[in-house]
DNA sequence: CCACAAAGCGGACTATAGTCCTTTTAGGCC
DNA sequence: GGCCTAAAAGGACTATAGTCCGCTTTGTGG
């Protein structure tokens, strides 16, 4: 049997996606990712609203297409990068330098991974990339913690590296202290 | 120097919040707490929408409101109740019991608990009850891990029990997993 | 009992996410 | 090139949270 191609994106609706991804990326630069409301992001790639959401299918939609390429990065450095974050420390090892990166990339685009986590209820667990992480990090626990149900704690180590929490906690605490206690909390 | 007394709640606005109190618990009952909106609580108690919003701020408080009183008795055993929950428990022993009667508080009102941390951004964190909780959390963990920074991993071990999360961890692994998860983080 | 200031009330108004349906356009096929 | 179909576009429309301000009620002091 043959794989039956995807469809090709048709011209328009490839012009008019980097058109969005463009008039997006440049009002949050300029106003802060929640000064835009979607009817401004439209309005600034000329393009009608309906198009907008038929291709993004709600705001967080829109900020996980901005942050795709960033995540990937990460991801790829992951899975065949250089240890200790990618393969070849012990686990870990591993586990402390994804804290560490993960909350580097999070904290380079604190706003827009918010708005892509909270925007709808429950966002947060349907975007690809938490699947990834969640995968991830489960493995590594099963070498650090043998034994243990390494799905949900994944889960659970991840909670507090979400977006609005991070948010909360450097700001109480400032970003050395909320660093230092994700560390430990993984790593103990 | 006299406490200047809190002015008395006027004899209209006390009876409005009881209106409000009894038609919200009524229609959350019926129709579900994602199935009603400010608009429907204002027209069921007979009373304007300026007055919900003056009197409870926004949808977050409330939630908060109508939780008040049995968040008030959780806060009450774990202060003056009987042990493992209250104190003279070794420490760890009251934490354990903490994640667990937090859960089973958190179960039974999953839904409103989460319009209480959610509705809008941050909420979560100003909510008198979340600081409650975190300073419990804190003083509990300088016995468990003398030496470390108790602020900010109270805050992390808190974050996995949001309502959010704990909504997706429990849909994907069922609830005896989940507490599991939960109490083995608190724990080591 | 009355006047009056302050607290409270209510609903029209705004802002914004997301939906729906009609019209337009791309691009394969003769 | 002209036709035809499915994809895409657009913008009016809905639903809902939250704001604002002129009107009403309370309760207090004379």
């Amino acid at each position: 049997m043959l794989l039956d191609e995807p469809p090709r994106e048709r011209a328009d609706a490839a012009r008019n996606r980097l058109k969005v991804l463009a008039a997006a990326a440049r009002l949050f630069r300029e106003k802060g990712v929640d000064g835009v409301s979607m009817d401004a992001v439209a309005a600034e790639a000329k393009v009608g609203k309906g198009t907008l959401f038929r291709r993004f299918g709600d705001k967080s939609g829109l900020a996980v297409a901005l942050l795709d390429e960033r995540e990937r990065e990460l991801q790829e450095a992951v899975l065949t990068g250089p240890p200790p974050l990618g393969p070849g420390a012990p686990a870990a090892d591993r586990l402390g330098a994804f804290v560490d990166a993960y909350l580097d990339h999070l904290l380079d685009h604190l706003d827009l991974v918010r708005m892509s986590e909270t925007a709808s209820p429950g966002a947060r667990y349907r975007i690809g990339s938490y699947r990834f992480w969640c995968r991830h990090v489960a493995i590594l626990l099963t070498e650090t913690r043998p034994g243990c149900d390494a799905g949900p704690l994944a889960h659970a180590l991840l909670a507090p590296l979400a977006a609005e929490h991070v948010t909360a906690l450097t700001g109480e605490y400032g970003r050395a202290r909320a660093r230092q206690a994700l560390r430990t909390l993984a790593l103990s």
